[in-house]
DNA sequence: CGCTGCGACGTACAGCGTACGTAGCTGGAT
DNA sequence: ATCCAGCTACGTACGCTGTACGTCGCAGCG
């Protein structure tokens, strides 16, 4: 986890962490099976680690806030290793107990069942998506930090050229609350309609 | 392409491209600068194949549904290079497109400037996550086709395990266009109030 | 005492990206 | 006609990767 967080998951070779364990190489396999099993398990640490959010009211949508920015926060902490949860499914307990949590709190809101199920998956998606998005564009390593949008022309991209402003600027807090609360919205008119 | 299609982006190497191609490794080099250069072109090339949409009317929503399923059907077609989209931030006309149509589409809806740009993020970011976690359930190479979850404690998981069956199946179908009404839902309801 | 099993370790192999040096050809300048 | 610059092709070599395989020593048990 050290080597992920310093140096990012490509940094990650089996003579690196063994040499880092002060082991021989080969003795890793005797813990481990392969190198793919390695950075599951460091996956599902990762996403074991996710600080359980606090709140205060009974609202579902204080809760869903406050579920998706403990995810975001613990995006951010450790950005490097959060990738590898965007390509792994999680079958044990560890990727079970924030469904739980979901599955709990759109109890509150009215959803059950089946449609409980796919509001969990669309926010997971929308999450794993933005988060993804926001990592790449983190200036530590290899992400582009200021507009990375050169002159527009104006005749072939009129609409992209006026808000060619808005393009180049980033601001992933506004954002990621602007797509929570979208989301937030359409479960409200969804469980009203 | 070929290559990455067939046997997926983890087969693609300087020798194999070379191979396939009947040159010596190293002539490849007097073309690309380097293997990431390389598949940022690939990139490229697979975001300007997404085709276009036609729609016959003139409402948003319509727009929006027309695009994104556009984007999912290129996504399915191909599986193996659409990942190559997931991490990669592209700078130059070929991403600015499918921006402009998208900000010409929510102009009819009433969305501007500053706004029209988030809503166009949020859109990605969803678009991005589902297709990146459908691709990644396809059964061809690593795909998990089928419910991946054991016998769940009732216990520690109470809603959860009741709705274990809709946990281990996937109607990829189903939840994308749930998310996309989603979606759509809240803009609505975004631009009325 | 001897055996069995496990953990540690070194060696070796096939493959990787690419730096570097070296050819041959081709078009323009002299 | 001659020469040279520049482009393309190619082979070799270096340092790295994951891991299959064989060996060694030690701990526990019959």
């Amino acid at each position: 986890m050290r080597l992920i967080e310093h140096e990012g998951v490509g940094a990650v070779s089996m003579r690196r962490v063994a040499a880092e364990l002060g082991a021989g190489t080969m003795s890793l396999y005797n813990h481990v099976p392969s190198k793919i099993a390695l950075l599951d398990y460091a996956a599902e640490q990762i996403m074991a680690d996710i600080e359980p959010y606090t709140v205060e009211t009974d609202d579902w949508r204080d809760h869903m806030r406050a579920h998706a920015r403990a995810v975001r926060d613990h995006a951010r902490k450790h950005p490097r290793a959060f990738v590898l949860l965007a390509t792994r499914r999680m079958s044990g307990d560890v990727g079970l107990r924030p469904i739980e949590v979901a599955l709990m709190n759109l109890e509150r809101a009215g959803f059950k069942g089946e449609v409980a199920v796919r509001v969990v998956r669309a926010m997971v998606s929308y999450l794993l998506g933005t988060l993804t998005r926001e990592m790449a564009t983190t200036p530590e390593l290899g992400g582009v930090a200021l507009s990375p949008y050169q002159p527009i022309d104006p005749e072939a991209f009129p609409r992209s050229s006026a808000v060619l402003d808005e393009l180049g600027r980033y601001d992933h807090d506004m954002e990621f609350e602007f797509g929570l609360e979208l989301m937030i919205k359409a479960l409200e008119q969804y469980s009203e309609g």
